[in-house]
DNA sequence: ATTTTGGGCACT
DNA sequence: GTGCCCAAAATT
């Protein structure tokens, strides 16, 4: 190749040719550095053919500057940055950059020094030297380890060094993981698992592309199943990824993974320091990395021999990533495992309608654990109806929930309390005027955070400190919060139960891997009564003693015009409710409801998973909606607020007409302003056989807007706002 | 995205 | 003519 056609990582620049200087090997795949104007660009070399763009004049190609020590991107994933950009109708170097997320992995090994000693005896020997050198006999570290190592000070150690007693060694900076032993342990499996974990081997093993949905009920032990063909993967020397989605829930999981494997699995999520980045990075790529646990940005990352993904928790909505490119690493998993022809496992016990329907029609292949692990019964479902059975004003739990949480404390057994509202209070006003704190970048009021003593909105990070008297109209002492949050209820067991020892569990209070760490050793050491908690509690956590759990306001989710409203109701309360009883002592679960006959709660209490899906299924046939429509939005956002309604307004007008293609809006955003910025919306609802990315693509493409405004498509939205 | 260019305009 | 600001064009 004399002329090539790079992706490089700039959304307005794209593709660009370059020439190929005597002496450089490049190939497709290949990481470069090229000239810019004045500056330098990275990029990946792509297939010619593949990416738009007329032929630049021979005349106007400059010369690629370096290739990077970095192994080539493989054909496989290239195709799936094109599959993604296509489908989410996102930039290609949008994609790849997600790809190259490790700036420092790109410079290649760095190394660092490190010193072992010589056997050499200094010239002048004293008591500080004599210890050192005992204590360093067989060790092998930077100075600043030997020194502390040894109990010396590193003048110490460099007195050694200038006497020839220590030599150097040139090490790579990035030192190898542990290795993972697939016959570390094994683990006693019932024969559901058996079966399920069998089937799964045999697809690692036949190295194809294989989706599978493995439907179990909470406490079926779903991980333990899927070791043992994580087992198989790392016996033939292929890579595993493993797909979570929360940080917090990662604790729990890579205890288990070590005691299995024996070593713990490399970790990557957004907020790695960029040491560690480049770490994980290149042992990925490289293939010494052996199993990854990863949020759905590791699902980009360039692994040089993948058997197989674990898609973890598949329905979570923490997978659809809602900024940059808004891809779904569900999704996107499974055209992954095609590319690369491999197994994907989407667990769950309560699948996205998505996943079942593909499971139903026979796309994917349904692997079902119906049993509990071992002795342990599903709860007991029972739905206690708020108009008849009020709290007192003021107060969230009503009297049959609060009898049921005197009685396990009395018995020494735990109790969760589940409300999905981070803080104190959702709203706080004036008594006297009326005035209510609202965020000045968002359409949102300000949270009270009773324990941090500050007023913070939950969309743009903004704090303030709760004034002495109403900004409004003067009055002092007169602010009353409105309506519950975790930190409420928490409150409210501590008057209840006096001698109760409350947690508060949120991703404010375990916002670090350690204090995830301890409050799961709190709690199994039985040291905490009452978890009270958001959607962080309601799956992953392990609890034998807990038998209760509380679901203080199972009507909040229905609130609102989202479409998947339902769903994620009847997915949140059964996962928390799944927490109960998952030892030998049966749970029972209470739901507090204003509306009991809806037929999300109706179906909860009656344990009819099946009544539900099938009542859902129904609904989103008639609305068009997911997986037998599809939806898809297109959100325009300017820090001026004419200025975006104004592009709104010249999409709308310049809207395609297609009989296959409801379009709705533009409007106002459900939150009009976010972060600072006005948005305005509009809607697509697309019958399955429409091409509605290429409609929107033609439709945007032949306009151009000004510099503050920002348009960005969301393609099978989960996120209404 | 960043840098370069060029047109319009005030000022000399 | 010169300097300055801002918008438009170019970057391979």
């Amino acid at each position: 190749m004399n002329r090539v056609r790079c992706l490089v990582f700039n959304a307005a620049l794209g593709v660009l040719d370059y020439r190929v200087p005597d002496g450089l090997a490049v190939e497709h795949g290949s990481v470069v550095v090229a000239p810019l104007g004045p500056r330098q660009i990275t990029g990946i070399v792509w297939e010619e053919k593949r990416l738009p763009g007329d032929s630049v004049p021979e005349a106007k190609l400059r010369p690629l500057l370096d290739v990077l020590p970095v192994p080539p991107i493989r054909a496989e994933l290239r195709r799936l940055i094109e599959w993604t950009a296509d489908y989410y109708c996102a930039p290609l170097s949008s994609v790849a950059r997600m790809v190259i997320s490790s700036g420092g992995a790109l410079r290649g090994p760095a190394t660092v020094t490190e010193y072992r000693l010589t056997g050499t005896e200094p010239d002048r020997m004293t008591p500080k030297r004599a210890q050192a050198l005992d204590a360093l006999q067989g060790e092998q570290a930077t100075i600043r380890e030997l020194a502390e190592l040894a109990g010396v000070s590193d003048g110490v150690v460099r007195g050694l060094l200038n006497q020839g007693c220590l030599e150097p060694v040139e090490v790579d900076i990035d030192r190898p993981y542990p290795r993972a032993d697939a016959g570390h342990a094994t683990v006693e499996l019932s024969e559901e698992q058996k079966a399920v974990s069998a089937r799964l081997v045999d697809a690692v093993e036949a190295r194809e592309f294989a989706p599978f949905l493995l439907d179990g009920v909470t406490g079926s032990g779903k991980t333990e199943t899927y070791f043992e063909p994580m087992a198989a993967a790392l016996r033939i020397e292929l890579q595993v990824l493993v797909l979570l989605p929360e940080i917090a829930l990662t604790e729990a999981f890579l205890r288990r993974f070590e005691d299995r494997f024996g070593a713990p699995p490399v970790v990557w999520h957004s907020s790695l320091k960029s040491t560690e980045r480049r770490r994980a990075w290149r042992a990925i790529a490289s293939g010494e990395a052996q199993v990854v646990v990863g949020a759905r940005s590791s699902l980009f990352l360039p692994y040089r021999n993948l058997g197989l993904i674990v898609v973890d928790e598949a329905h979570e909505v923490s997978f659809k990533q809602d900024d940059g490119v808004r891809y779904n690493a569900r999704d996107v998993a499974v055209m992954r495992a095609r590319f690369e022809k491999l197994p994907v496992v989407l667990a769950s016990a309560t699948p996205a309608l998505e996943s079942l329907q593909m499971a139903e029609s026979g796309v994917y292949e349904k692997l079902e654990l119906p049993s509990r692990f071992g002795a342990a019964e599903l709860p007991e479902i029972q739905v206690l109806d708020l108009t008849e059975d009020k709290p007192e004003r003021g107060r969230w739990i009503a009297p049959p929930l609060a009898r049921e949480l005197f009685a396990r404390l009395e018995r020494g057994e735990q109790s969760l309390l589940f409300l999905n509202r981070r803080g104190y209070a959702p709203l706080t006003l004036c008594r006297n005027c009326g005035f209510r704190f609202q965020c000045s970048n968002c359409t949102a009021w300000l949270v009270e955070h009773r324990f941090s003593q500050r007023l913070a909105c939950h969309h743009c990070g903004h704090e303030e400190q709760p004034p002495a008297t109403c900004p409004e109209c003067g009055e002092p002492d007169c602010l009353v919060a409105c309506g519950p949050g975790v930190e409420r209820i928490a409150d409210e067991v501590a008057e209840i139960l006096p001698e109760a020892r409350v947690a508060v569990v949120t991703s404010d209070t375990l916002n670090t891997p350690e204090k995830a760490a301890e409050f799961v050793a709190q709690a199994e050491a039985k040291a905490i009564d009452v978890i009270v908690g958001t959607q962080l509690v309601t799956k992953g956590f392990h609890f034998p003693e807990l038998t209760l759990v509380g679901v203080i306001d199972a009507d909040l989710g229905l609130e609102g015009g989202d479409l998947r409203a339902a769903e994620r109701t009847y997915q949140q309360i059964a996962q928390v409710a799944g927490r109960a009883g998952r030892g030998a002592k049966p749970g029972t679960v209470l739901i507090q409801t204003r509306h009991p006959e809806a037929p999300v709660i109706e179906a909860l209490a009656a344990g009819d998973r099946d009544a539900f899906y099938e009542a859902e299924t129904e609904g989103r046939r008639h609305a068009g909606a997911p997986p037998f429509g599809r939806w898809a939005a297109i959100i325009v956002s300017s820090e001026d607020e004419a200025e975006a309604k104004h592009a709104a307004n010249r999409i709308g007008a310049t809207r395609p007409h297609h009989d296959e293609i409801l379009i709705l809006g533009p409007a106002p955003a459900p939150m009009a302003l976010l972060r600072g910025r006005y948005r305005y919306r509009l809607l697509l609802n697309a019958r399955r056989s429409a091409q509605v990315q290429d409609v929107i693509r033609d439709w945007l493409g032949q306009l151009d807007f000004p510099r503050g405004v920002r348009v960005s498509v969301d393609i099978d939205p989960y996120s209404f706002v």
